[in-house]
DNA sequence: TGATAATCGTTATGAGATATATCAAATAGA
DNA sequence: TCTATTTGATATATCTCATAACGATTATCA
């Protein structure tokens, strides 16, 4: 997930699998693209490369993004159930909060209440950021998304995404 | 991904993610649910280790099972042809290919031709593992998913995801 | 032919994400 | 009160993924 590499790949060995590529190896894929687990994971590394594309201008990693979004809609939460809504332990959440409190888009406040537990605030800058961070989302990374699937496609495959994150 | 150790998760404090349960923790997901880099990350893990559950008879990860799904489909293939159609860098390709050889599950054999290369065919015992493993995938990993998603989804499912690895 | 470059499998190594154990401080519960 | 739990943090281990470089072999071509 190096975010500034990505321009120095173009013209390594192999960098994009030719799993998908029908003629150039002629290789028989068989019954491999039949294989979700396969094909999913291969989908999801393509849209975090997308996204880390699409949002270079600010420098924002999925993680990060996902928890300005979630601070943004749930401000005054602790760490604990921030990471534990996204699915991060807390230990690695801690510098995950360092990098982005070191930029000045959150605050950790000492709770008034429970002086154990760090309240998370987003900061006017954070505001902003999110802001500027939502538009490039959706006018580069969804709108290509949209593009390839088609908009039908692309809600249905959310919904899709989300039961199977749900139910599985 | 950790194969053993799921059983040993039961009462960890929060292993599960709970960004996709409504009720407990009062949280609002708010624009993260429509975020499709976050659920799909999320339905790719649960995949995976739905899959490693699955197969935990043969003890097979999804990687060791595609290698022999593509050596049965492509056999006499050298280990750059392989590890390249399945997106993995040859230095990373090695120990797993050690592992699945050390098991008798497939030979690397000099090739008469370039004796540079490592010709590699599964064994007897490769062949016939790979039969269960198949087995086991379709009975129970994909009827699963199945199961959750209904037959017409799944097909679906699969083919955007094949859609946007290919053309993403 | 002989010198140079490229390829194959491999090793070593580093970065990153992810997991556990443990700690001090603070709180909750008996 | 005394004990147990919770919170954020640190240290650490593991796993995945990536690059550099090596010996052996083959290809290129002057």
């Amino acid at each position: 997930m190096t975010v500034s590499k990505t321009s120095s790949q173009d013209q390594a060995k192999q960098v994009t699998p030719v799993g998908f590529d029908e003629e150039s190896g002629a290789l028989q894929l068989g019954e491999l693209s039949e294989l979700l687990g396969y094909s999913l994971k291969r989908a999801q590394l393509k849209v975090f490369e997308d996204f880390l594309r699409c949002m270079a201008p600010l420098q924002l990693t999925p993680a990060q993004f996902s928890v300005l979004l979630l601070l943004d809609k749930n401000p005054g939460r602790n760490q604990t159930e921030i990471a534990n809504t996204l699915g991060i332990l807390r230990p690695n959440f801690v510098s995950l909060l360092d990098a982005l409190e070191s930029r000045d888009l959150l605050t950790r406040m000492r709770s008034p209440s429970d002086r154990r537990s760090h309240v998370l605030m987003l900061t006017d800058k954070g505001r902003a950021t999110l802001i500027r961070a939502k538009k490039l989302v959706a006018t580069r990374h969804e709108a290509r998304l949209i593009e390839v699937l088609g908009p039908a496609e692309h809600k249905a495959l959310l919904g899709m995404m989300a039961k199977i994150a749900r139910e599985f």
